[in-house]
DNA sequence: CTTTTGACTTGACACTGTCAAGCGGTCTGG
DNA sequence: CCAGACCGCTTGACAGTGTCAAGTCAAAAG
């Protein structure tokens, strides 16, 4: 109890610190300073500085999927409404939490794979994301390309949007929406 | 002279310790130490640690440009050749220079983006990828709209299967490519 | 009541980036 | 010709980081 309380107190101050200073505030340290414990406390409910990172992860993707199923709720029932609202959800998460966004999406491979709880939480992201794309025809012959079509361009542009790299793109104005993007891409439902 | 050759030796050694051990091995110190000078020696070249990962990024993204142009002018000369061209080598990139990628598009902030140096040679980078959707017609009353789903797409494939998130979505086999893909979007030529 | 277990603390270590001071050449001004 | 300033670089220190070993202390177990 008390071991899993202070595991969750952990990783809810890990999200406080990145929400409120960033990503590379995020410390063990701090962690531990900000629930206040000392600072090797850590070590006995995570696996060093990337068990923690993965724990944060985990619960990071929870409330990734709750922003893309809100969006997804509010929106219309159709197949292109339903899609709309998860990618949405996607920009909207990635736009309200910039650092937790690039550290789940971070390629520089601090983080165990293989932890349950990360399993858990990232596959029912996905799922969401494979639910909406479900009705839709293949782009090409690859069974998953409309699901992976559609994944890569919402994931591309919020992270273009996040790294402010696409303003070199913008002589006028915003940047094109997701909305209008996916409206662009004539998507087939299945017959 | 000194100083340049200096400074080019801790950029070319940044680049080699991203390529060897990877992003959190790239460090002020081991950089020095790499080139056989003290380690405070980079701060008279750089503005600390920042300024060194800049100037790296900033020839990152000539090496990048370069790959995309080398796949480009071995592609037809049509509209979907010379897109599918610049695409391939952005794929090719990320692929061949996974933490050199990561660095540049990381969104930690950790760079100073009014570098000249660095503006010059990402401008360079865009505007290949900015030329090669030119002869397309925007996809949604945006003007820009084409260039920033083909960007979006690509980086979108890019970052998602070099942290391997796509391999949930690769029941069968491998994710589609980005030629494949590219295909499926059916651009439209501007008249 | 004693023992043992486990959560947590304390203290140390190597490593990081950054800063101040100093050294040793080279170039300049007289 | 040659003192003095300058500049590239070194040395040494500092606070901060993650990690490990040892110790503390209360609660559970015998």
């Amino acid at each position: 109890m008390t071991q899993d309380t202070l595991r969750t107190r952990l990783i809810t101050a890990g999200l406080e610190i990145l929400q409120e200073n960033g990503l590379n505030a995020l410390t063990l340290r701090a962690c531990a300073a900000r629930v206040g414990v000392s600072h090797a406390a850590p070590a006995h409910h995570f696996s060093g500085l990337s068990g923690l990172i993965t724990g944060i992860i985990a619960k990071g993707f929870t409330q990734f999927a709750d922003t893309m199923e809100e969006d997804r709720k509010a929106a219309p029932p159709t197949p292109l409404g339903q899609v709309t609202g998860i990618c949405t959800g996607y920009m909207r998460f990635s736009k309200e939490h910039p650092a937790l966004f690039a550290l789940m999406f971070n390629t520089s491979g601090e983080i165990d794979k293989t932890d349950p709880e990360f399993a858990a939480t990232s596959a029912r992201a996905y799922g969401l994301l494979h639910d909406a794309c479900a009705p839709y025809l293949p782009v090409t012959e690859h069974p998953n390309a409309t699901e992976v079509l559609v994944w890569s361009l919402v994931h591309g542009l919020a992270t273009l949007q996040l790294g402010e790299s696409l303003k070199v793109a913008e002589d006028n104005g915003n940047p094109p929406t997701i909305e209008e993007l996916l409206n662009g891409l004539s998507l087939k439902v299945h017959p």
